[in-house]
RNA sequence: GAUUCCGUAGCUCAGCUGGUAGAGCAAUACACUUUUAAUGUAUGGGCCCUGGGUUCGAAUCCCAGCGGGAUCACCA
């Protein structure tokens, strides 16, 4: 379909627009609509008589003559409203139904309804209707599902590309897919509340970086025109928000978009939203009590309850959850114990679970393909990975214990990564060792190890108190909520490639050539036309097809002859 | 990036071993004053994703491309 042309159906919404005109009928009028009610409210707490004014789509129409029940569409869900012509039109004069009601409004439009609610003979609450507004013309047709007796859905709006890329129409007509985006503002706002309930303060920091750093990943890089500088979209705000620690607040959060420049599937998007929480005289032991707790509130916000279902599985988010240390759960799905060992010992160990490596790989990588490989996967229960090598965590403190290890947790659910915390590492001077030992891993080939931020180190070295921090994935938690399996199900409007622009309306060389010729000759036999042409069956055909279809050549026939003239 | 499936009416989908496209819903017209996937009758609506090839003839077969899904790989 090409932008430029109009399908049969937009013509004739497009013919109802100039009739309603006509018909002094504003088809966008301006003045607010006193709305009262809503589907939902009035079929809950329903009230025989009530006066209600509601406003909506017209999502269906029934006409039966002098009467018709239509169903409209608000917010919060669907109302049937019946609609008696000579209710509507106590006079003589029957336009505004015999025309306007039953003609010149379509499916999609929106409109106002004020009356009085009531229940049809097979008890379905509806609204009958004394009075109705037209508050905006649709001028596309919108699909329309429909659900039968049985509850099975036909004619679904199922096509992937269409729903991501026109999610207002899926919205309009899906409704789960609503429920899920309600869902994830709950999912947000609960986690909100929970932190504010503890005083903890939201805050906004920079999405532009002159230094992607907090996290290693390929950044969105772009240019400041003023200070001529580089810019990047940050792929983390953790340093950004340690800082504020520095500052002396105790306990800061962030609903964050981050930006990443890598692949896409179904559970990475460009952009996604991360929270992280900083909290300052904790650790992440206390940090895991916090987390469980914030998860079994959400869950039970969101979704009234902590057994969730996920595919064929149930999971329970039920604090407390499970806690394993990365040495124990890498022995127990492997046989191998990482303690102590070398990075050649490691390799080996690798190589001999059939886990590919390369040279540039140091311990940490190394550890954490062996537990990635062999071990993530089956953390279907929530469980907290704990004591992750130094190598792999360079912002994260050192392990009370063991100098190998660091004091940080991620929590698997589902088998995926959903948090991610550490025992925030404060000593300065550590500090700007490990990023010394990222820009050697970087030099060795490693193209994700971080940028050293010495801002950040100044700041580290004014002093920051011993704090825990946690980030955790809003969208994979909401996919989790919702029992969604890909990430573009909970974002309104997913990174799509762009849409390609509608088909050129230029004439091809063939056509102007068949054309010119129709032009001198016209009329012209068809058959001797096409030996004239001298185009192969399908260009042929492609063309002549064109031009009939343009208006700019007529095909007529009499008897045997086909002839082929110039249209009118 | 690899493999694989898909792209036909506004929507959901048929279309066989090649012979100028079908259904339901939606639309248009008429009938019908409590229906609900309303109903009945009639009508209109298609660059069959794009480009090339094979063929007398391609929605159908072949090649290339574009777009999308799924699986895998990559990605803290």
């Amino acid at each position: 379909m090409s932008v430029f042309e109009l399908s049969d159906q937009e013509v004739q919404r497009r013919e109802s627009l100039h009739k309603l005109r006509e018909m002094g009928i504003d088809p966008y009028p301006a003045a607010l609509y006193p709305v009262t009610d809503y589907a939902t409210g009035i079929k809950e707490n329903f009230e025989e008589g009530k006066q209600v004014v509601l406003a909506g789509r017209l999502m269906s129409q029934r006409v039966m003559g002098k009467a018709s029940f239509a169903e409209i569409l608000d917010s919060t869900g669907r109302i049937q409203v019946y609609i008696n012509r000579d209710e509507i039109c106590p006079g003589e004069e029957k336009s505004l139904y015999n025309e306007v009601f039953k003609k010149l409004l379509d499916l999609g439009d929106f409109i106002g309804v004020k009356g009085t609610v009531f229940k049809t003979q097979v008890g379905e609450i509806s609204v009958h209707v004394k009075e109705f507004t037209l508050l905006s013309k649709s001028l596309k047709p919108l699909p329309l599902p429909k659900t039968d007796a049985d509850g099975k859905v036909h004619d679904a709006f199922t096509d992937p590309e269409l729903r991501y890329r026109q999610r207002y129409v899926d919205l309009v007509v899906n409704a789960h897919v609503k429920e899920t985006f309600i869902k994830r503002s709950k999912a947000m706002n609960s986690m909100r509340q929970f932190f504010n309930e503890k005083g903890y303060l939201e805050v906004e920091t920079p999405i532009l970086q002159p230094i992607p750093g907090g996290a290693t990943a390929r950044p969105f890089m772009t240019h400041h025109n003023a200070l001529d500088i580089p810019l990047y979209l940050r792929v983390a705000n953790e340093l950004y928000l340690k800082r504020l620690i520095v500052g002396g607040f105790e306990g800061v959060y962030e609903f964050a978009k981050d930006f990443r420049n890598e692949g896409m599937d179904r559970t990475h998007n460009p952009e996604f939203t991360v929270m992280e929480i900083y909290v300052a005289y904790k650790d992440y032991n206390w940090m895991m009590d916090f987390t469980e707790k914030m998860i079994e509130r959400v869950a039970m916000e969101v979704c009234g309850t902590t057994e969730i279902t996920v595919g064929d599985t149930t999971i329970s988010l039920k604090a407390p959850f499970a806690r394993v240390t990365m040495r124990e759960a890498i022995l127990h799905f492997t046989g191998f114990d990482i303690h102590g060992k070398s990075e050649d010992a490691l390799h080996a160990a690798c190589k001999s679970l059939g886990i590919e490596t390369d040279p540039t790989m140091g311990k940490g990588k190394l550890i954490d393909e062996l537990f990635g490989e062999k071990c993530e996967g089956n953390y279907i229960q929530p469980t907290f990975i704990t004591d992750y090598p130094i190598e792999m965590s360079p912002l994260c403190k050192r392990h009370r214990q063991d100098p190998e290890l660091t004091e940080r947790f991620e929590l698997m659910i589902n088998g995926k990564e959903i948090a991610n915390a550490y025992s925030e590492l404060n000593d300065p001077i550590d500090q700007r060792e490990r990023f010394e030992e990222q820009m050697r891993l970087s030099e060795k080939g490693d193209d994700e190890a971080m940028f050293i931020d010495q801002d950040f180190l100044r700041s580290l070295e004014y002093g920051m108190p011993p704090t825990s921090g946690m980030g955790i994935g809003i969208d994979r938690l909401v996919m989790l909520l919702t029992n969604n399996s890909s990430i573009q199900e909970v974002l309104f409007f997913p990174q799509m490639r762009p849409e390609v622009k509608g088909h050129k309306l230029e004439l091809s060389d063939n056509e102007k050539m068949i054309l010119e010729m129709v032009e001198k000759d016209a009329p012209i036999e068809l058959s001797t036309l096409k030996v004239r042409a001298g185009l192969s069956g399908k260009q042929w055909d492609i063309s002549i097809k064109v031009l009939t279809k343009q208006g700019l050549v007529k095909v007529t026939k009499e008897g045997e002859s086909v002839s082929v003239s110039i249209a009118d």
